[in-house]
This record gives C-alpha cells, sequence and structure tokens, in this order.
DNA sequence: CTTGACACCGCACAAATGTTCGTGTACAAT
DNA sequence: ATTGTACACGAACATTTGTGCGGTGTCAAG
C-alpha cells in the first residue's frame, strides 16, 4: 500500500516533534500541523499508520503513539520524514535523547575575578538548556542567515543565524525582521511606533552613529521577532 | 540540594517508563508507581526536580515532561536512577546528539529583494540543525554569561551566552577565554602568539579602536576556545 | 442509476489529566 | 510558645484530548 502526502505529511511532523520535545504530539496538533480540520480524520489517519506498522499507538492514551524507526527505514521512508537528523536518529534508533544543556560556569567579565574551572561541571550554579530556554514555541520559528555588513550596528554579524519568532505585532524596543514597501528589503532593526502618530513607525539600528528610517505603518510589515543571534566560530 | 527517595524514585520511574513506552508519564502514573497519593504532590515534587534542572516539564500539557540527561550524569544520578537503558544512553552519550533543526528561509540583508514567508517553512531550501552544526563535542563544552560591555569591541554584548569548548592550546586568530596572572582576570579575547618570541602572547581585541595586549605565554591560560555565542532577546 | 469503499468534515461526549486550594503534620529556628 | 519551611493529602476545577457517530463528496464497479 502506498501512503498519502497526508500521511507522510503526519509521519513527518511526528517525528519532528518527537526530535524536539521528547513527547509526541496529539492528534489535534498533528491536525493543525498537517492543516486537517477534524480530529476524526488525524485519527483516520493514524490508523492507517497503524495498520502499516510504522507507528504504535496506544488507544485512549493521550500523546500515546510513537514511530517505528525499524519499519520506517525498511520502507525507506526515514529520508523523506527525517529532514537533516534523519541519519542520526537511525543510528540511535530509538534511544535518542533530545536534549541539551550546558552548565554556566560563572560570568566573564573585565576585572571579574572569578577562575572558572571548565572541568568542574558538577558545580554549575546553573544550567542552559539550548533547546527549552532558547527556543520556545517552536512551532513559529525560523531562522536568517544574516549577509552582509548592514547589521553591525546591532552586534549582528555577517554570517551570523538569527532565530526569528513569526509575529505580526511588535512591541517597541524589540528587535524585527521586517519588510519594508517601496524599498523592497527585508532588514534588521529595532522597532519604534511613533508617540504621536501611531501610523508611523521608526525602525532604529542599535548604534546612534547610524540614522534612524522613518516609514508609514502600513508600508512596514514586521515579519518576526528576533528571539536569538548565533554566531559559529568553528 | 539534596534528592528525597521520593524524588529519586520518580526520577527511575520516568526513566523506565519513557525507555519503554516512547512517551512519558502522567502525574497520576507518576504517583501510582511511587506510592504518591495525591496528584499535587507529584506536582509538588515534580517541580522541585524542575528547579534542580533534572526535567524539563511543558505547563498544562499531558506528559509534558522529559528528562535532563545531561545534569542527571554530571550529578551522579544517572547509575541510580537508570537500570540497563541509563548504561546505554551513558555509553551513547558523546553520540547522542538532539534534533533541533530550524528552517532557514532566506538571507536578509539590506537590498534584499526577497520576501521571506516565516508562515511557509515547508518550502524551505536548508534546514539548520542547531544542536548538530553547533555543538559538536559536547563534554568539553561550557558557557560563560557575559557581564558587563567588555566584549562589545568583538560583538558580545552584555547578557550574551558564550558557548566554549574546553582546551589549552588556541590556534592564532581564535577567541578564546584567557585567564590572565597579574591582572586575575578572565577576558575573552582573539589569541595571537608573538611570531618571533614564542613565550609572548598577544590578546586582540577584535575592534582595532581598542589596544592589543601584550603577555609573557606563562601568564595566560587558555581555558577554552569561544565557538558559539547566543544571545536572547526575550 | 445504484452501491460501496475511501477520504474527509464537524460536533459532542466522556475520560484523561494538569492545576489550584484548603488543610494537616513534623521539625527546626526564633 | 510561635513562626516558618518542607512535605504531604484530597477534593474540586478547567482543559486537554481520544473516541464515536452522522453526514458529504468522489469515483469506480456492478
Amino acid at each position: 500500500m502506498t501512503l498519502s502526502d497526508r500521511q507522510v505529511n503526519i509521519l513527518r511532523y511526528i517525528a519532528r516533534f518527537v526530535d524536539e520535545r521528547n513527547y509526541p504530539p496529539t492528534i489535534r496538533q498533528i491536525g493543525t500541523a498537517c492543516s486537517i480540520s477534524s480530529t476524526s480524520v488525524v485519527k483516520y489517519n493514524l490508523s492507517k499508520l497503524e495498520n502499516e506498522e510504522l507507528i504504535v499507538r496506544e488507544a485512549e492514551v493521550s500523546r500515546g503513539l510513537s514511530l517505528n524507526w525499524d519499519k520506517l527505514e525498511a520502507t525507506g521512508l526515514l529520508d523523506e520524514i527525517g529532514g537533516p537528523a534523519s541519519r542520526a536518529i537511525n543510528n540511535l534508533s530509538d534511544r535518542v535523547v533530545s536534549f541539551f544543556s550546558v552548565p554556566v560556569l560563572g560570568n566573564i567579565a573585565a576585572g571579574e575575578p572569578i577562575r572558572v574551572d571548565p572541568t568542574d561541571r558538577a558545580s554549575a550554579d546553573e544550567w542552559i538548556d539550548l533547546n527549552e530556554a532558547l527556543f520556545r514555541d517552536r512551532e513559529k520559528l525560523f531562522a536568517l542567515r544574516v549577509q552582509g555588513d548592514s547589521m553591525v550596528d546591532a552586534s549582528v554579524l555577517d554570517g551570523d543565524i538569527v532565530i526569528l519568532r513569526q509575529q505580526e505585532r511588535a512591541e517597541n524596543g524589540e528587535m524585527v525582521a521586517a519588510w519594508i514597501e517601496g524599498l523592497e528589503e527585508t532588514t534588521l532593526k529595532h522597532f519604534y511606533r511613533d508617540e504621536k502618530k501611531s501610523q508611523v513607525v521608526h525602525l532604529r539600528p542599535a548604534n546612534p552613529a547610524y540614522s534612524e528610517m522613518t516609514f508609514p505603518a502600513n508600508q512596514v510589515s514586521v515579519m518576526g521577532k528576533v528571539v536569538s543571534v548565533i554566531r559559529q566560530l568553528e
């Protein structure tokens, strides 16, 4: 039997969801993600998948489903649904732990007299969960790779990756990616509404040496808010 | 802080449950298994564990919890809570990858005419696996929270988190955290050995406006190399 | 034309499940 | 004696969430 696009989509979503959160999605989450309006249709398709033994389902248990990686691999679906993670998942089978935290060993600053010991991970007073802390609400996240030096004024360098959460509205001072009608460009700037004229917005670079830009509000559409900047140095 | 028997018990149960079923237990299941009559007591203890960052919990989500294996391992709890699975995970720990990818919807730069659509995740031409790409060799990673503006010259701002890999040696040009004997401080700078005198090192800020510092090599101990800079904006 | 499988939709229901709140006990500190 | 803190209990509550059922549209076989 051959799977419908929708079913492959469901598999893909489940895979990604479990990867990211360590627990399976509900049928409603699946439905929303795969543009299925009715929960019964999700159930219907899950049953299909279960018959194919591509997933395992526990009846009447919330989130009671899991992927059958072996079967997925056997049918060659792994690449299709797994995206970049597929191969590693394959290697690790079902024992994949998707959790990743790093000990914060201290603060660093000029004049700081604390000598940190990178070896002593146990004494860390704080841990950063890179997945959880930095990237909540992942459905709405996306990334942009910064090109050129146009954003150095905000300490965002060429090659950096900015993580954004999709949203139309922005609060004053937030760094957003905005599309500017007329200029025909997407840019990264701090967002301010005009205090007096509500239909005017200001896009302000972080560095005062650069000049602020002002636009009619209807010319600026906010695509998302920057929630994180990531720079790779190796 | 020290955990109660009950809390260790809970951890053990969760570990076993997830291992067997691929999805986490409910608080009632935990309660039953650990002889806790009240759901609120389970919640109470889960909160404790969450404060210790031994588990991660998603509020108001059924079965929305997962174990923090890294922290469990660091605190030596792994052997205690895990049966056969723990050893496997332990063994695998250097290969365990946590998969978390974000669609790269395009590049962003001044003058870039591409209008990205954050909604359309499916069309992403590229995905960034944040964990895999950014953080290999996790055992040696640690983080420092940057305090003050002493590193703005390298586009590292107050509040940023720098991820470092512990190592004593550094190559020319790499950004390192170094402890400077005499100055008694840990600082973030680009590292250069003197071309002529091998026992002399230069610590150079990224911004040429700041002056370079020179030290005898034995006065500078490299603690680690910066592999990533992360900035949270929300 | 009728029939039946297939895929889908919407809705309502009941069970599962996390949260809140008032209460109680033990113990150490004041 | 009093206060405060840590831990525990149970009941009530509000969502969350899986299931069931009637109905719709398509399409090919009879």
